[in-house]
DNA sequence: CATGAATGAGTTTTCATTCAT
DNA sequence: CATGAATGAAAACTCATTCAT
């Protein structure tokens, strides 16, 4: 399945030469991070992105329509990462569930402003824009999940495959946000990989054992 | 300890009638329901409480007052709540946990309105704004949590109090979030519950045993 | 000729008891002295003067009227007492000016809100209003003005008693005009009275015998 | 020393056709002129001008910065008028000054509005404002005033150079100002020079001779 | 096709004035 | 007659979007 992260800018967008692209997705992406999306201006965008305020509406046709293509470019970049990974994941599925996290951890962990961006995303306009984005996204990270989960003896475990992808999106979403209402603008890669380390840790107790000796 | 969730609210306010006060927290509520805090018009409010656009700012001063008020007043609902029904919760950490939860769920699966302005206002302006509401309400939500984690045996977990406390809010967050993000504006309030009920019982399971058989 | 400087404000305000009235017109002297007539608001005026604020309409009618009820109070202030000290002054036309000079100084610097009600009244607003005010005060200030140059020797003088009156407003308004531009909300009465003597000093020089030596 | 009254205009008002300038400025200067600063109404201005509210802030990013730009104009025609006659000036100090306040009086006399403005804005905010005006022009000004004095011999007056300043531009408000409070909308400019030579020729008379024959 | 000047609906907020109590 | 809650026009200012060049 091929992913198409272009899916809402005009043709105008996908003609530019790929350093143009590349250079307004990073204003947008650092406009988002230090904004949201109320917040964000287009002429800044602009501004940033060395271009004039009416090509991204030539570009992209709205704020909105914006965003979204901004929102697909990070989570492509999200996913393609994840995918490249699997093959050499550990078997025991919450063993290769940690290993998961910490990769996206390091992915993210990487990139402050695309983190930073994501969550003020994600938090900001949550209800109208998640739906869409969900309903978007859903083909491409099913099977994601179901790679992710396949060869895994779930005959060992007492959750069912379903129960067990709903608990790791439930874990991906609480941690994060933990750690985003933690960090401020100046706290280092290296003390988020500290804080989701400490984080999984607990996770990863609970899920072996439960919270009983 | 006495809640004054009138508090950020100027006198003039305090002496409007009740139905009065009532009528303009429910537009406001919904206001900030469907547009949280940013697009939020108080130009909109006054319009959907039948008022005028002056009297908004005779009654609360700022948009930012008004809608710590707003948050205040839900948030003095949700407290008082969970306060009435704490003495007649089970013992046993997990059950207590779940117990709470099915109460809180009560509360906000009565009121829609009420349930969806309280995530959007929880989930936005991650900064600035909830650091406010923490601190105003942190003394009265200390003491709850305190008292729900009383009289557990602690000594029979493999975790610690703080970490339970955090597992806590996490969960609470992740289930919000997720049933948040599946119901539409028709949904109706049983469902809701229902939607709660079958995540809890996931996490019961797992919180009890952990995932494995 | 009788003054009334009630003439803008309406019976109801002439029937108060006049330690009211005082103080109403004592909070609108402060409030203009502070904000000047555009920024002063009726809603703290009333406050300042402890009565509702729907009252001051009942008195004056509109917040214009108001200002000018006040500035007649002001300039009622002035006059009479102009009129009182005229017996008592030297006959020489210059000297006559001089002494009056120092006694208006005197008037409003003990009283340093007048003169900055004053002050800023004319300031601000200055065509339409002045207009209004000139025309109302004329009949009062002209015979003030004639007895002030009244027994003095305009034979000796080289120039009429109609230009000395000219001459004479003309330094009032400049010299005043100066001290404002200097003086800050801390200056002291006495610092004032300093700027008008000393202004008043070079003024009589060259009266007397103008630039040349 | 180059002058630049655009300085406080955005480069977006710089590259405006100068009709289009001037139409904006005239428009400007009407209401200032009618209103002064506080009561003028970027909104009214936009109108007058036939451009669109927010074109205002685009061409000056703010009221005040707005205004600015205008007493620059203003001023700067001023200034530049002045420069100009200075060589053509007669050398006696009296007769000199009386030539400059000819002068000035032309420039303005034919333009009423310009006029108005300036003395209003000269009026109005004395404190904050006029301070601001003051410390940019003065090194325009001060070279100007001091050319205008240089070549008079003040060994034959009886009083300083600095006291003759003092006396300038007491002299120049206070004609001003009488001048502005008789002449209506409707007054014609050669009205206004009657107007002026009359006051002019009394203060020569004085300045010369004092007041005794 | 790129540009950026122009637009105007929209924002929060203030305050003189009215009028039911 | 006094009161002060309610009003809504108006303020300065922003910004997504359009369109002539």
């Amino acid at each position: 399945m091929k992913l198409d992260w272009f899916k809402d800018a005009k043709t105008a967008f996908r003609k530019l030469v790929p350093e143009k692209q590349a250079k307004i997705i990073d204003a947008c992406i650092d406009e988002f991070a230090e904004e949201g999306f109320e917040t964000a201006s287009t002429n800044r965008i602009a501004e940033r992105a060395g271009i004039a305020k009416g090509s991204i509406f030539k570009y992209f046709g709205t704020k909105e329509k914006m965003f979204f293509s901004v929102v697909n470019y990070i989570l492509e970049k999200y996913i393609s990462a994840a995918k490249e990974k699997l093959p050499q994941m550990p078997k025991g599925v919450v063993e290769r569930y940690m290993a998961y996290m910490t990769d996206t951890m390091d992915l993210f962990g990487g990139d402050m402003k695309l983190y930073r961006a994501f969550s003020r995303i994600m938090s900001e306009r949550g209800g109208e824009m998640m739906t869409k984005i969900r309903e978007q996204w859903q083909p491409y990270v099913e099977p994601l999940m179901d790679e992710l989960l396949t060869g895994t003896d779930f005959k060992s475990l007492s959750i069912t495959k379903a129960e067990f992808a709903t608990l790791f999106s439930w874990i991906d979403n609480a941690i994060d946000q933990d750690v985003m209402a933690q960090i401020g603008p100046k706290t280092k890669a290296e003390d988020i990989k500290a804080m989701y380390s400490e984080r999984l840790g607990l996770i990863y107790r609970v899920l072996k054992n439960g919270i009983y000796k």
